[in-house]
DNA sequence: CACGAGACCTGTTCGC
DNA sequence: TGCGAACAGGTCTCGT
């Protein structure tokens, strides 16, 4: 589930339920989930900590608690959802934290392939991440010798967090057709025209997805719309909204890849 | 360095 | 209807 816009949602919603309060106790469901220290020391030095701050480093969400920092990566399915108090547990709730005000946080993840870590270092965790789409480090020119710096297909470089954080299949997907640029295209093939123009459409989606509080799809993730501006993602088959050609499906390093082959034209065809 | 395959997991949807 | 295959917002590791 989870990009940039969807952990920047829950991060704020975070924000403004558990701010300042205190992590009184932990309750490990699905020991796997932590993935550092070991489940029993991280119940054990977890406990009694404060929430200081929250914030989102590529699609980490970070607590700064009084000693540490806990990080927490949804992966493919988790959420983090906020209850008032304690009530019914979910089967798939894997990590519960009781808050001093009697409030309830739970990682609930279907598919078990989210991690949580709790660390005085967090560079240790997010220091290989590529720059976040929205700071001023991440101009056009930086993004175009970047591009020219490797020889991948774009679709994958964009996947790759320690190129540029935050960034997943939907998002990818929609910001390649709003720059009109074949998933294909070699990073170093793309001329500064076409790289600024891509530099501008990943900045639109991510925030036209932001300002939707994200995509909710499925059974995962509630509280979403920008599943109703998806112009290629989920949408095979269907006439590509600016010529109508039918949208196609591909897969391209191993994920489903949507684009409009008329107006994303691969290079020399 | 770039890329593909396989893991890690569970649930839903597709195809015969 | 039933059942296995395919597929899903992500990332890591290994082999070529």
């Amino acid at each position: 589930m989870p990009e940039l816009p969807e952990v920047e949602t829950i991060t704020n919603r975070l924000r403004v339920q558990v701010l300042n309060a205190s992590i009184r106790d932990c309750d490990v469901r699905w020991r796997k989930s932590v993935a550092t220290p070991n489940a029993d020391q991280f119940i054990h030095q977890i406990k009694d900590q404060r929430i200081l701050s929250l914030s989102r480093r590529g699609k980490f969400i970070l607590f700064q608690l009084t000693y540490d920092v806990l990080l927490i990566h949804l992966r493919m399915s988790g959420d983090l959802l906020v209850d008032p108090e304690t009530n019914s547990i979910d089967k798939h709730d894997q990590i519960i934290f009781t808050l001093d005000t009697g409030q309830v946080i739970k990682f609930n993840d279907t598919r078990k392939f989210g991690r949580v870590w709790l660390t005085d270092d967090p560079e240790s965790v997010v220091g290989k991440l590529g720059p976040e789409p929205f700071s001023e480090a991440f101009t056009p020119a930086i993004f175009f010798d970047a591009l020219h710096g490797k020889h991948r297909q774009i679709k994958p470089l964009l996947l790759d967090q320690s190129f540029l954080a935050g960034l997943g299949n939907i998002y990818t997907d929609e910001s390649l057709f709003d720059a009109g640029i074949s998933p294909r295209t070699i990073s170093a093939d793309i001329n500064a025209p076409t790289s600024e123009r891509l530099h501008a459409s990943i900045r639109k989606v991510l925030l036209k997805g932001i300002e939707n509080n994200g995509a909710s799809i499925d059974w995962v993730y509630k509280g979403g719309g920008f599943q109703n501006h998806f112009r290629v993602y989920q949408r095979t088959g269907q006439p590509c909204l600016n010529c109508g050609t039918p949208i196609q499906k591909t897969v391209i390093g191993q994920r489903g890849t949507h684009y409009c082959p008329n107006c994303q034209p691969f290079p020399g065809g």
